[in-house]
DNA sequence: GCCGTTTTCGGCCCGACTGTTTTCAGTCG
């Protein structure tokens, strides 16, 4: 917020990307800042890209709340300002003239100066500026939201497949944060291979869910699909196929240091390709393909999951990028509901759906007692369901094999939903915090801690009970939880649901470096619910986990003795 | 503000497109 604000004031813009990246080397730091600083302020200056300025800053916003410099700005400029980045095609340039000349601080402001006409009289404005924020207010919001991954590929693959009936294109791909696997997509970015770029973009425009166009030039064009999905289409000449992919595919902050790397090299690389510098003089090096791109920058082929300018160009150096998980390397799944809950398919149909898709072994977990909402299992129907588990494992007769689980609530007042002398007979006992997400950091840590600490307890599902888009996750110190779990022997769930995709991959590459084993889970509530787990395995790749990470890609054999049983 | 096996000062990724301009600033990715 602090780089927002100060944007918006006009400071140095090189001061502001500065601030801005500090903030997401801290964001997407394995470690927590708040133990670090307990422990040795000064090791902050260590982490790339944390100056002197910057650590000053996190040491008093971790031992204050607050930022004295923020504080001053809001004193001059509301904060509701900010609002009106949030429109499409609006900037701090613009935003500041807004505020500077006509006192605009806010969307319904600045909606009514439109109205009125005195905005297209400021220097730099004129009737189509106000048009298009007059359209961009109406949108602000959905064009801003992100959507699931999960939704993004559905529309992508429409999009493909729309595409694919235009004879003119040679290759295609996707580029963007939906390549790089990220939770949710902002936009898509397709890139094309053409001699005929018009009748590409022609093609592109008629696709029947394009509401608005919102650019297009000779090589680029820009639409809207129903009202929020913004989708960039690329056409690009085939040498400079991999450049543009890889430039695409991003993150930004990737680009930067590989860059950055280039520059050093004496070579420049942009979307049209890898080039030696000679003074003024460039000559083309590489560009066809992505392995040809970064060959010449002498780097590997980062997976698109790991180009987040986090620890990928260690690893290149070190020779140690992880080779990550695969989703056929799953061979169970341990978390799902049947129709003795709120699951709508009994336990033999999930147990046929398990066999076809692949798996060996899967966990029933229904809810506990608590979890009254989804007619949680009390100790005698649980019981009763796990004699029907041992039923039906005879029968399979060791061609597959049912765990007898449960999803056990861990209370509001601390302590599990059901007596040890019941937990003590299954096989796999979840817990998990359902009601009292409100609580204080301290309530909910020591209430996982207090769970992970009860023997009978092996795992705790989505440890940190956000929804996506919907609902924060709980205030909940996971450093603290983490240790708990290395100290006894514990393991967390990656929740594959799409909605839910917890653990994020900050946390994921937090459990890796604690070498907790990470299970990934479907949470599935019927038959096509187990399909989610490809989604799970995304999310773990992003987290850098490789197969041996996750418990779940090993027999149960080895997860009991993983368990010390 | 951050960074340094060319550097503790002087750099900091790079190009497409739009709208408002008559050569470019602002925005975006």
């Amino acid at each position: 917020m602090l780089a927002d604000l100060l944007e918006f004031q006009g400071a140095n813009a090189f001061k502001i990307r500065a601030y801005r990246n500090g903030a997401r080397v801290i964001k997407d730091y394995p470690d927590s800042i708040n133990s670090i600083i307990e422990e040795d302020p000064a090791s902050l200056l260590s982490i790339d890209g944390i100056g002197k300025g910057v650590a000053e800053k996190c040491v008093v916003l971790v031992e204050t709340g607050e930022l004295p410099q923020i504080n001053e700005i809001l004193e001059e400029i509301p904060r509701s300002v900010l609002d009106l980045l949030r429109i499409p095609g609006m900037g701090p340039k613009k935003a500041a003239m807004l505020y500077r000349e006509l006192g605009i601080a806010a969307l319904d402001q600045l909606k009514e100066a439109c109205e009125a006409g005195v905005v297209a009289d400021l220097k730099g404005f004129g009737a189509k500026t106000v048009e298009s924020i007059l359209a961009g207010i109406e949108i602000a919001d959905a064009a801003n939201k992100r959507v699931y991954w999960a939704k993004a590929d559905e529309t992508a693959r429409e999009i493909l497949d729309h595409m694919q009936s235009c004879g003119e294109i040679r290759k295609i791909e996707l580029a963007g944060s939906y390549r790089r696997r990220r939770e949710t997509v902002g936009d898509l970015d397709i890139l094309v291979v053409s001699e005929n770029a018009e009748a590409v973009m022609d093609h592109f425009g008629a696709y029947h869910l394009v509401e608005s166009v919102i650019g297009r030039g000779d090589t680029k064009m820009s639409v809207r699909i129903e009202e929020s999905l913004q989708v960039d289409l690329r056409v690009v000449p085939a040498e400079s196929f991999g450049a543009a992919l890889q430039y695409f595919t991003g993150s930004k902050d990737h680009n930067v240091v590989l860059r950055g790397l280039a520059k050093q090299k004496g070579l420049k690389i942009n979307e049209y390709g890898v080039f030696k510098m000679d003074g003024d003089k460039e000559t083309y090096v590489a560009g066809a393909t992505e392995e040809e791109v970064y060959a010449a920058m002498e780097l590997p082929v980062f997976p698109p999951e790991l180009r987040e300018a986090r620890r990928e160009f260690d690893w290149a150096a070190e020779k140690t990028i992880p080779d990550l998980i695969r989703e056929q390397d799953l061979v169970g799944d341990l978390h799902m509901h049947t129709t003795a809950t709120d699951g709508k398919a009994t336990l033999e149909e999930m147990v046929e759906a398990a066999q076809a898709r692949g798996l060996s072994y899967i966990a029933i977990t229904d809810p506990s007692q608590r979890v009254s909402m989804a007619h949680g299992l009390d100790a005698d129907r649980l019981l009763a369901q796990w004699r029907e588990v041992d039923v039906l494992n005879e029968k399979l007769d060791g061609s597959f094999r049912i765990l007898k689980g449960i999803d056990c609530d861990i209370l509001e007042s601390g302590g599990m939903d059901l007596p040890d002398e019941v937990l003590s007979q299954g096989d796999w006992i979840i817990a998990s915090v359902h009601y009292g997400q409100r609580q204080s950091r301290e309530q909910i840590t020591d209430r996982i801690v207090g769970a992970l600490e009860n023997p009978h307890v092996h795992i705790i599902a989505h440890p940190t009970g956000r929804l996506i888009n919907r609902r924060e996750a709980y205030e909940v110190d996971m450093e603290a939880v983490m240790q708990a779990a290395v100290e006894n022997g514990k393991l967390l769930e990656l929740n594959a649901n799409p909605a839910r995709l917890d653990l994020h991959d900050v946390h994921l590459a937090a459990a890796r470096k604690y070498q907790i084993p990470i299970v990934i889970s479907s949470d599935a509530h019927s038959v096509d619910g187990l399909d989610v787990l490809k989604y799970g395995v995304l999310q773990a790749r992003r987290g850098g986990l490789t197969a041996d990470d996750v418990a779940n890609t090993k027999s149960w054999d080895a997860i009991e003795s993983i368990l010390g049983r």
